[in-house]
DNA sequence: GTGAAAGCGCTAACAC
DNA sequence: GTGTTAGCGCTTTCAC
């Protein structure tokens, strides 16, 4: 392969506009000291040669790689691009990360990495000793992983930590988990239900919790029961079909499910179809994500919708322009909205 | 922010290693003229000391970037991603991309670009100045604009165009698009379909007119008429109402439908549903695409599978390694597959 | 086979 | 305000 060089260096700019090369790079990178027109006279040339600063370079001499590396479980991500099966997660990341980061002169980069696994800190290791990226997005189950959140303190390169409102290095992020849980449960309270089952997600992920507190306090406010209408599933079908199972099975069985990811809430659907429940008539159901199936399903479900686009943008901007007035690494919280569609309705009248 | 420097670089294991770093620099990147023994000292070294290079430095003085860039048109994408449809194409890509760039010591970054835009040449000369890629990955409609395919060739970057079999510069792929409307094609007429009309793509997408060859093509084989039976949309729901309407408004209106897009395709189910027309009992429905989707419609859709993954990997496999035996150029077709659901079946009895 | 020297394009540090 | 110098981590010459 020929050996590409850069055609156009800042070498050529500084030529061109007459100044040394030290002041075409105050001007490139908009620092002070640059006489208003000089500045116009570089700029000037800067665009007549069509010039753009080389990233490597400028990561080179100390500077900025102007890269923003998202990280996500190897293997839950690749499964769901097999699975096909509508789950836009990576692209809802796309979307508010790269927009983002474009505005500012960064890029994004999607690196998968494998969480359950004793050589973590190597890949990741690597990856930033290649890509020497300038912030870095975790999200989980990575969040909380102390091998990584260590090994990005200790290098020193700024992360948000999506999912997790623990304290220590990096920004906590969260999408109001336990806001839009309550948020759920509202709906349901006011549309006349009693009894709300939940059915929450695996324990290694935080937001599982936080979406326990919020539905269990909603309740709580109401004067409603929690007790034993709590199951848990791994946010995949099959756990959905076993939990939805057991609530279903319940003498004073729920007349409306929350389920913490679509698929468990499809697996409900499933569950209550097989059981002669119609949806919403016997059985309300609230999913949580709003992925694209569920608009899909019948009826569609009325969702929790989780802003990824929203927070992934957030976390961008806080990584690339630390606020200031940093009031001691608060966590960040992007809230969710309730989609209504048609798996609510009024609670079913009491005839037991 | 702290400047940030390399934890462990070559002149580190070079002294552990009591070698120049020359030969370091041999044995990262596999070349001749070391000594085994003298390689397997150097390995050591670098395993111990965790070293991973630099792919600024690298890049910097002349070598690889280890970049593979895939470009997409940016309202396209934009769009996708605000729809939330679940059309799972730049996912494919990332799957097929990625993992085969991993497998490579590559990575994939994917960047948006204006085709219809006067700025294209500014916008990607930017980024290639920036990020200076190994390798780009061009899709429709960047594939066949040759303000990009000239700049590319230009700067000497190697290139793959998907979904243009054009003679030039760059390596030209397709999904076997004639291939598989033919397979589509051929399906319903062995369901004894005799009027088999298709909704084809917009003109500026050669894709379009491949699929219109393997349709009439394999109609012709079978003494079928394909006159009448030809309409066009743009890929959207809207565009495929009115083919539809105007397929089925025919005196001898078609009893199979193939529909050059899911959303052209769903706009055809909705148009037979709202004409009492059942699927697949009065109206056979072929999809192209198959997108998460089409498998949660009723009926789900029978589709012809786009080979997005496989694609972009053999892409990627030839901008890294290109074939040393190339016989000038030849185009590489990734075929894709016919998915049988529930919207065909055999054709419905002539009563007219 | 191995090593020494030069330089890639840029910025930090320090002169002036 | 602006220019000069040194050096980032690596690979490419070209010696030996």
């Amino acid at each position: 392969m020929a050996r590409r060089r850069q055609s156009v260096t800042i070498k050529h700019v500084a030529a061109d506009a007459g100044v040394s090369l030290q002041t075409v790079s105050r001007v490139i990178n908009n620092e002070p000291n640059v006489r208003p027109a000089m500045k116009e006279r570089v700029q000037a040339s800067i665009d007549r040669l069509g010039y753009v600063p080389s990233i490597a370079a400028q990561r080179m001499s100390g500077s900025r790689s102007y890269i923003i590396m998202a990280i996500n479980d190897r293997d839950l991500t690749i499964a769901d691009w097999r699975a096909r099966e509508g789950r836009d997660w990576v692209d809802q990341m796309l979307l508010g990360g790269m927009l983002t980061c474009a505005k500012h002169g960064y890029r994004m980069l999607i690196e998968l990495v494998d969480t359950h696994n004793d050589h973590v800190e190597r890949e990741l290791g690597a990856a930033i000793a290649a890509l020497q990226p300038d912030g870095v997005i975790l999200t989980p189950p990575h969040s909380e992983n102390s091998l990584i959140t260590r090994l990005l303190a200790k290098r020193g390169i700024p992360f948000a930590r999506i999912g997790s409102m623990q304290d220590g290095p990096g920004i906590a992020m969260s999408m109001g988990d336990e806001h839009n849980s309550a948020l759920a449960t509202k709906h349901l309270i006011e549309l006349g239900h009693e009894r709300i089952g939940l059915i929450a997600g695996p324990t290694d992920f935080s937001l599982s919790q936080w979406r326990i507190e919020g539905w269990r306090q909603a309740l709580g406010e109401a004067g409603l029961p929690h007790e034993n209408y709590l199951e848990r599933g791994d946010f995949g079908f099959e756990s959905g079909i076993a939990a939805a199972g057991k609530l279903l099975d319940l003498d004073e069985a729920p007349t409306a499910i929350i389920a913490s990811s679509d698929q468990m809430a499809l697996a409900t659907l499933e569950v209550a179809g097989k059981r002669g429940l119609s949806v919403p008539r016997d059985l309300s159901l609230v999913s949580f994500d709003n992925s694209p199936i569920v608009r899909f399903t019948r009826p569609p479900l009325t969702a929790v919708d989780q802003p990824i686009a929203a927070t992934i943008s957030r976390a961008v901007e806080l990584l690339i322009e630390p606020p200031e007035d940093n009031p001691g690494h608060e966590p960040v919280i992007v809230e969710g909205e309730l989609v209504v569609r048609g798996s609510t309705a009024t609670a079913p009248r009491r005839d037991g």
